[in-house]
DNA sequence: CGGCATCCCCAAGGATACTG
DNA sequence: CAGTATCCTTGGGGATGCCG
C-alpha cells in the first residue's frame, strides 16, 4: 500500500487521506498518540488485540508518511518513543469531526472532547 | 463488516466512522453523491475501476448504515436514484477536513473546495 | 524491551456470466 | 438498466518464534 503513491491519482485529498489513514489500527494510534507520546509497549497495551508485528508495522508507515515521529532513546534497556508530528497533529485534528461525527450518529450521542485532556 | 457493529467496544466515534468508511469506494461514492444524485450506471462510469458487484455491495452497506438513500422509480427501463441522507451529508461534511487535509499534506496543495454547496 | 522473520488465514475486493 | 450469483485473487492482518 506504500508504494501505490501516485500524486494526482485520486479524486481529491480524500482518497490520499483514506490511504494514509485505512490501517485498521492507524486512527487508534493517531487517538493514543494525540493524548501524549507512547513507548512500543505503552502503545501495545493500549490497543487491545494488535499483535507485536502488525503494531510495528502499522508504526512504520505511518512514520514512512511522517505522521509519526519516531525516537531512539539509547539506553541499557532499549527504549522507543513515539509521538505525533505536527503533520500528525494536523491529521488528528482533521479527524476530529469525523469522531465527533461517529460518536453523534453511529455510537448514539456521547460527543467526546477528543483527545483533549481527561 | 457489517455485522461487527458492537455498540461502544469502539474506543470513539472516530473507530465507528472508520468502520462506515472504511469501504474501498465509499468514499468516493460519498463525494460523488456529494455533488447530486446519481443513478446506478452514472456511479459506475464515476468511479473508473469498480465492478458492479463491489459498487452494489458498497452501496448497500450505506443504505444499510442509512447514509445513502435509495430511491426505486417503477419505470419501464429500470431507474435507481441514489442520493445522501441528512446523515450522509453530515458525514460528507465532517469528511471535508480530511480531504483538506490530504490535499494540503499528501499531494501538496491543492485544496479543493470540496463536494460542499458549490 | 523493541522489533523483525515466517507462515497462515480469511474477508474484502475483483472478474465474469447471467437474470428481472 | 440494475443488479445477483459464482468463483478466484490478494494482501492486510494474526500467531509464533527468534534476535539485538
Amino acid at each position: 500500500m506504500r508504494e501505490l503513491r501516485r500524486p494526482g491519482a485520486f479524486h481529491c485529498g480524500l482518497d490520499a487521506a483514506m490511504d494514509v489513514v485505512g490501517g485498521k489500527w492507524k486512527v487508534s494510534i493517531l487517538w493514543a498518540l494525540g493524548e501524549r507520546v507512547h513507548r512500543f509497549g505503552e502503545l501495545r497495551r493500549a490497543l487491545p488485540g494488535v499483535t507485536e508485528k502488525v503494531l510495528a508495522a502499522q508504526l512504520r508507515e505511518l512514520v514512512e508518511d511522517v505522521i509519526v515521529h519516531r525516537e531512539v532513546l539509547d539506553e541499557v534497556p532499549p527504549r522507543v518513543e513515539y509521538s505525533l508530528t505536527p503533520r500528525g497533529a494536523a491529521l488528528n485534528a482533521a479527524l476530529a469531526p469525523l469522531g465527533a461525527w461517529g460518536s453523534e450518529h453511529v455510537l448514539g450521542r456521547a460527543p467526546e472532547p477528543a483527545a483533549s485532556g481527561t
